[in-house]
DNA sequence: CTGAAAGCGCTTACAG
DNA sequence: CTGAAAGCGCTTACAG
């Protein structure tokens, strides 16, 4: 079944595909009874204009590249939505590209979006070499990272103060009494999680609260993995943390999990702070005290500045830093007596 | 900054394009030290071929569209991520599109998603009106039903046999002891939905235990909605029921968090079980009763059925249906005297 | 084994 | 205001 073209449109309605073409793009002036028909026979004929075609001669694909870590992981499935919503209302459409934080992922898939001509990528993803991002970031392809920094290269970024994010758990944590104070970090080689840790001893040093270096514990980032790890905190020897920062709800999550199994009360026992306000630290039980980012409004000022970024060229990068929010629900309280007695 | 294009490649090899073409897709015999030559030079000029260019010529885009409720729902963001590891590693991307159920939405996404020439499309979501798909399934696009059904329309489906999914549920309710039932359910003209609850009815049915049709109520499907809704049903007059039926567990979640705010206890007080098995269910605390979908399996066939289709031609439709499976976790136990008592 | 040429479905100057 | 023609980057018969 032959898809109908421009020429069957043009044929159609007795004018050239140049009109045709005009008329649909509304360049050049095409006469209004030409216009007339020619969009009814469009109508007609159900023609869908075909957009490999247009872009081949240059015109946009009007298709966006969303690089994160994994889908599945509702704080980046959130983060698609967002941005799918955007795209949407703009005509374009967004390929999804989990990487698991593997640089053979994301160089494959820079790839891969390169040969699609995407019109733009947007690079939520953390990766154990930023290095591989330098070509890329040569090219005329407009790139935009979002809840992530590159140091190492030149593009706009619009991420949140995570530095500032973990002094605001730390400080939480410290006003609530809480001296004893443990950390669940995923990669320490991802850049964001290391900011938050760094913000939270930071808050701790400046209250001159101490705190162990081996009360930090870094694992992957998954429920189970910040079970696994929150076990060895909650079961190790010496004190047991009257706290744990998690640098994001799910190791949260998994810290929850192990106080659980332990016999560890939530918050009585033991605060458990999460990060990023995802759905999840609704549906706990306690809810989970946690961290937000101010996504949706980072996601539209990162799609934004993706769009239109190619028209103000190369020159200005811009990197908008907001500022993140302290949630307080059930998983924080004053550390008790008992907690230590336990030990 | 001017992409590499096969002239240059052919210009700097010393052959022609055809040669440059054919070497690169193994056509035609190309000389051994020819093709070497070429492939270094693509090598150090960096070449890589316009997925554009060659889709115009009739061959492949290797992109897929992925049509679901939403992205951020935890059980159709999982689905996600299989379809693209799936995807990736048979060479394709795929364009996720949340249509939240919205017939327009459908409607527009498929439209972009043919103008982009997409290879195929998987539809996961639901739609009011599944006419809006006829025209769609006499086209040459391959498409496959996941996790939904089509009767109108004669396509490839793999979807869960979820008439057997709610009366699985009836079943452990009614050998936990239950008696006194209730039902919450999305939208009915979903059909996956609908099927539930039939189901489950009539496994009561079966059973000879009563349903009141009072105790069934149909929201949205979201956790705000499922709370509202279970809310009505915990509060109702008359008795409490013992057991609610979720027909996803954003809906058991809701109920979950209303009988927390109404300090009815579960599972002593009230039995809650849920559908679809996903991550959310792990994370509640009771952690949910649910029944779980084999989607990967599911995901895998539908993959293979999509990329394979177009050559074994339009004549038999699958329709493939899978065991749905009792998860018995936390939410449900033996229905209590106190239940009653409490109302 | 290799290359010249036509063509995929569009857009864009350029004439008229 | 409208059309003929060239060209985007490839692939595919078809000659040689």
């Amino acid at each position: 079944m032959k898809t109908t073209t421009i020429y069957d449109i043009a044929k159609e309605a007795g004018v050239s595909i140049a009109t045709v073409s005009n008329a649909i793009n509304g360049k050049g002036k095409v006469g209004k009874k030409k216009r007339d028909e020619i969009f009814q026979v469009m109508e007609r004929l159900k023609y869908q204009p075909s957009v490999i075609a247009s872009a081949l001669m240059g015109k946009k694909t009007y298709t966006l590249g969303l690089l994160i870590p994994d889908v599945s992981n509702p704080f980046f499935s959130e983060i698609a939505r967002s941005v799918e919503d955007l795209a949407h209302s703009a005509g374009y459409s967004v390929i999804v590209c989990s990487t698991d934080n593997r640089d053979e992922r994301v160089e494959k898939y820079i790839q891969l979006l390169e040969q699609k001509s995407v019109d733009g990528i947007l690079i939520g993803t953390g990766m154990e070499n930023p290095e591989i991002l330098v070509q890329l970031s040569e090219k005329s392809l407009p790139i935009v990272m979002i809840a992530r920094e590159a140091a190492a290269i030149s593009v706009h970024s619009v991420l949140t103060d995570d530095f500032k994010g973990g002094a605001l758990a730390a400080g939480h944590l410290l006003q609530l009494g809480h001296s004893r104070m443990a950390i669940l970090s995923e990669n320490i080689k991802v850049s964001s999680s290391n900011e938050r840790v760094k913000g939270f001893e930071f808050a701790l040093f400046e209250a001159g609260v101490p705190m162990d270096n081996k009360q930090l514990i870094s694992c992957d980032s998954s429920i189970k993995d910040g079970k696994r790890a929150a076990l060895e905190l909650i079961r190790g020897e010496g004190l047991r943390p009257s706290a744990i920062f998690c640098c994001n709800d799910l190791l949260a999550i998994g810290a929850l999990q192990a106080a659980k199994e332990e016999g560890v009360r939530v918050p009585e026992q033991l605060s458990i702070i999460g990060f990023d306000n995802t759905i999840l630290s609704t549906v706990t039980d306690p809810a989970l005290t946690t961290i937000a980012q101010p996504m949706d409004h980072m996601v539209k000022l990162a799609f934004d500045l993706l769009i239109a970024s190619p028209e103000s060229g190369d020159t200005i990068k811009q990197r908008i830093v907001m500022q993140p929010e302290l949630i307080i629900r059930e998983s924080t309280d004053k550390p008790s007596k008992q907690g230590n007695q336990d030990n």
